[in-house]
DNA sequence: CATTGTGAAGTGATTCACAGCA
DNA sequence: TGCTGTGAATCACTTCACAATG
């Protein structure tokens, strides 16, 4: 592996492992993570890129390049120890330790990400759950209360809050986005279907379910009409 | 616009539109669309490629080139007209029918995804809600009854439905979907975090709320990482 | 000798930069 | 003149194919 990524790196302080894993292999640790947890739990000790590529759902030349990028894990004849695999991939994730999120917008959507099992069980712990409404605070959903928005940055101050996830309606979005990004979180999942604009050294990541159905509505007319265009042809 | 696609189209029947859209600008229509709703509901008649990049959040090379796979919907030296381009977008999508979905698993998620507005406002009508869980059906969620899973191919045909949203635990999934795809329906939207195994005419896509935010501490990581090693050289 | 790790080739998406047009 | 539409250049990702190796 030589000049990863090919970044002609100005500044000549290259030694230090300049690591750019490119982000669609970055996209895709999460899924091999979750290969490796199942073939754990069905105590497969070994598996081959091609086992692991099956369960993950890729080619097996693609995981292995991918995995080339954290370094070389692997044993050549043999394949992959699933444990230290796992290892190796929820550490460079950066799942070795957890991290506490707030959810801000405590509707339906904002309701079932604090339930979501999935979170915690990866790392991810749900530090607070805030929403604007005065009436709604003190209100318990599962263990938590909610609390005021208030009370964001005394929150992330306290409990070294990073993440923030936004479950709000649309035009609350920006707003409350600039108050995390005030109160110092410095990743945020986006539900709201909004543009949001944060300043550079924020990530912001957006989740659209709407959109995601418009795609799949785009391929579903296609089938149809690629089967009209069929039966014209027949007829 | 010669070849789109470059692929040396087998038949010979290429007269008819053959055309390839790239994913990539798929994914990014409904989010033109969604810009351009916004303009037309602030009254504004003419965009140029320009204004419509900054409010989608793309550059206008990349916006221009998008719309160019669809037609040639603007006019030079003045730009797009808002109104007009948005229908274009709509129909391509397919917006401009409506499309029935069923949502099935009615936990928490499957609630939220039930009400959530977002649908319905562009064209997705929610034509039942099913469960597995008989001790669930008929129960009320907003307007609509919970029905049984066992009524699914019966609601499909019934009600033409052609996509269904997958909110089950990981564990039901499969299931769900072989039964989907049993009862007819062609693209699967899965909020379930596991991989599902789908013949080749049907179209999945996944939405995995957990692998977002792994993707998040990843950046997060290096961003802490980047600062102890700035404050190591400081030091 | 089965399987990894990886250069090299191939494919697809983005960006540049400008000719062409209203 | 100002902005679109688009070839050509570039960049990013994937896949191929095989030498290296436990």
């Amino acid at each position: 592996m030589t000049s990863v990524g090919g970044r002609r790196s100005g500044r000549a302080r290259d030694e230090r492992a300049e690591r750019g894993i490119p982000e669609a292999t970055v996209a895709r640790l999460p899924v091999y993570l979750r290969a490796l947890t199942a073939l754990s739990d069905l105590d497969v000790a070994t598996a081959s890129s091609e086992d692991l590529a099956v369960s993950a759902g890729v080619n097996s030349a693609k995981l292995r390049k991918d995995l080339s990028y954290l370094g070389t894990y692997g044993t050549r004849g043999v394949g992959y120890d699933v444990n230290y695999l796992r290892y190796q991939i929820a550490r460079e994730i950066g799942l070795t330790q957890d991290w506490p999120v707030v959810i801000v917008g405590i509707g339906n959507l904002g309701h079932a990400l604090a339930n979501y099992s999935g979170f915690a069980s990866r790392g991810f712990r749900v530090a607070a759950l805030l929403d604007s409404d005065r009436a709604r605070v003190g209100e318990k959903v599962g263990e938590l209360p909610i609390s005021s928005l208030d009370d964001l940055e005394e929150i992330v101050r306290a409990s070294s809050v990073s993440i923030g996830v936004i479950a709000t309606p649309a035009a609350a979005a920006q707003d409350v986005c600039d108050q995390l990004v005030a109160a110092g979180v410095s990743s945020i999942l986006n539900f709201a279907p909004a543009l949001l604009a944060v300043p550079d050294h924020v990530d912001i990541r957006k989740v659209d379910l709407s959109i995601e159905l418009q795609i799949l509505a785009y391929h579903e007319q296609r089938k149809a009409a690629g089967l009209a265009e069929i039966k014209a042809d027949a007829g």
